[in-house]
RNA sequence: GGAGGGGUGGCAGAGUGGUCUAAUGCGGCGGUCUUGAAAACCGCUGUGGGCUGACGCUCACCGGGGGUUCGAAUCCCUCCCCCUCCGCCA
């Protein structure tokens, strides 16, 4: 969430670059201050009365011992009517703290200085392509085609199991997904400096909470119940990336300044309600209710948050590279970030079957935004002081349109697939089939 | 799911209604002594909020929330977490 100072003192800069976002949060902003100014006046009275209450129950205290003890009933009773008038102010300045950081949750982070203005997807700026559309000398199938002749995903049973937006990964299927991901995981593990870590796949709703996806994106979240235990609804959330709980890993913990930069990656599976999306009623596996990813996260110093977000942005794109796979990274403008962000980038992988580019890859730099809602701290060395670091995120990649714009890329004229070579090892193949 | 025991500063650990402004020890930082170091000794050593131009003043926090009281680490209610044993279980 953002700062309350930063609101307090430059209210008019705030306001503005909330207005960026297209999305009106800036018409919010004088109703937190007005609530903040009615918690800070009701705190300050309750506070002057609280401090003459402690000396005169110190007082007390005296009287008693010394036997003095008609003084010290009617020193009570005087002690007592401030009692109901500070219990009276407490109870106004939590209400109005209360609906201050409920407002306060609602509003997005401001976008960085150098990020792009703009309405919408379309005014998104292209950073950088890297190599070329793949050409082929015959008409090339789409993912669905591909993978059913392969039967690499069976989607009639996945519905079957689960309904729409579900899939079964079969044969060769299962496997090279298997294998992307344990590729994804030892690329960033060994090579780029990641930690490892395989993180719960259920999150209780602070976590939610501390990532920015609630309280305003709830709808789009799976909750789990015990049973039939309706009181057990909503603790407990299917995670919507890895992001979630391994951002997360070190809240409302102080870190030494030494420790930074703290960088992580997971594999989870990512589960997406998806609520009122468009899309998903369409067969394949670009939208999808449950998918795979290999996620990214740094707590890192906020000198190096911007540099920070270079490097994860290449780590992401190395996977593309390394999978001989054509890619533009794009700049999410101004109206098309995303809640917590300050500045995200996208990477788009072409997938030649669909004719499209498809996201594989949001990485963002949150700055401090996620920090405070999690209570993230460390400690400068220089003077004790504790600062809120920047969290970023990013995906190194997601897997399911990572398969789709695999399978698309290297398909054969004969209906086959070309492994790329570093993947081969861990499928124990250079070629995918036909099935038999 | 059942029975029991716990949760106090960076760590260990005392405190069961009123100088708790939380003892003591360890660790950490600074100093004295020393050629240097160790030892010894001395001092400092939590977080967040409010008020103030500032020096400062003040409030809250002993797992979370609520209550009793003039006053709560301490008493009561409730929730969470950890440990031990039993049951069930991959």
């Amino acid at each position: 969430m953002l700062d309350m100072k930063l609101l307090r003192d430059r209210t008019e800069f705030v306001r503005e670059r909330l207005a960026t976002r297209n999305a009106g949060d800036e018409a919010r902003v004088s109703e937190v201050l007005a609530l903040d100014e009615s918690r800070r006046a009701a705190l300050a009275e309750a506070e002057q009365l609280k401090a003459r209450r402690n000396s005169a129950s110190k007082e007390i205290g005296g009287l008693i011992g010394q036997k003095r003890l008609d003084e010290a009933e009617s020193k009570k009773a005087e002690v007592r009517a401030l009692g109901d008038r500070i219990a009276e102010l407490d109870k106004t300045a939590a209400q109005a703290e209360e609906s201050r950081d409920s407002l306060l949750l609602m509003i997005p982070n401001l976008p960085h200085a150098s990020v792009a203005l703009g309405k919408d997807a379309a005014d998104n700026p292209e950073i950088r392509v890297h190599g070329l559309k793949a050409s082929f000398e015959f008409t090339p199938c789409n993912h669905v085609e591909l993978c059913e002749r392969l039967k690499l995903i069976d989607f009639a049973r996945g519905a079957k199991l689960s309904g729409s937006g579900f899939l079964l990964y079969t044969g060769w299927g299962a496997r090279l997904e298997r294998a992307l991901i344990n590729f994804l995981l030892d690329l960033h593990q060994r090579e780029h400096g990641y930690t490892e870590v395989a993180p719960p796949y259920i999150v209780g709703e602070h976590c939610m909470i501390g990532v920015g996806q609630f309280p305003k994106f709830r709808d789009q979240a799976y909750a789990v119940q015990e049973g039939l235990d309706t009181s057990t609804m909503g603790k407990l959330y299917l995670l919507p990336t890895a992001e979630a709980p391994v951002a997360n890993i070190h809240r409302e913990e102080i870190l030494a300044e030494k420790q930074l930069p703290v960088r992580y990656c997971a594999y989870s599976p990512c589960f997406r309600a998806e609520a009122g999306a468009a899309g998903l009623g369409t067969r394949g596996m670009i939208r999808v209710h449950q998918f795979d990813k290999v996620e990214l996260i740094k707590v890192v110093h906020p000198d190096q948050g911007y540099e920070e977000l270079e490097k994860m942005v290449h780590n992401a794109e190395t996977v593309l590279q390394r999978l001989g796979l054509h890619y533009r990274v794009i700049n999410l403008c101004t109206g098309d970030m995303g809640f917590a962000a300050a500045k995200t980038y996208d990477i788009e992988v072409w997938a030649p079957g669909q004719g499209t580019y498809l996201e594989v890859s949001s990485c963002s730099n949150c700055e401090d935004y996620q920090s405070r809602r999690m209570n993230l701290r460390f400690k400068r060395e220089s003077d004790g002081l504790n600062l809120f670091p920047h969290l970023l995120n990013g995906s190194g990649t997601a897997l399911a349109r990572l398969f789709v714009a695999l399978v698309e890329t290297h398909q054969q004229a004969d209906g086959s697939i070309r492994v790329p070579e570093p993947l081969q090892p861990y499928l124990g193949t250079d070629l995918i089939p036909l099935a038999s």
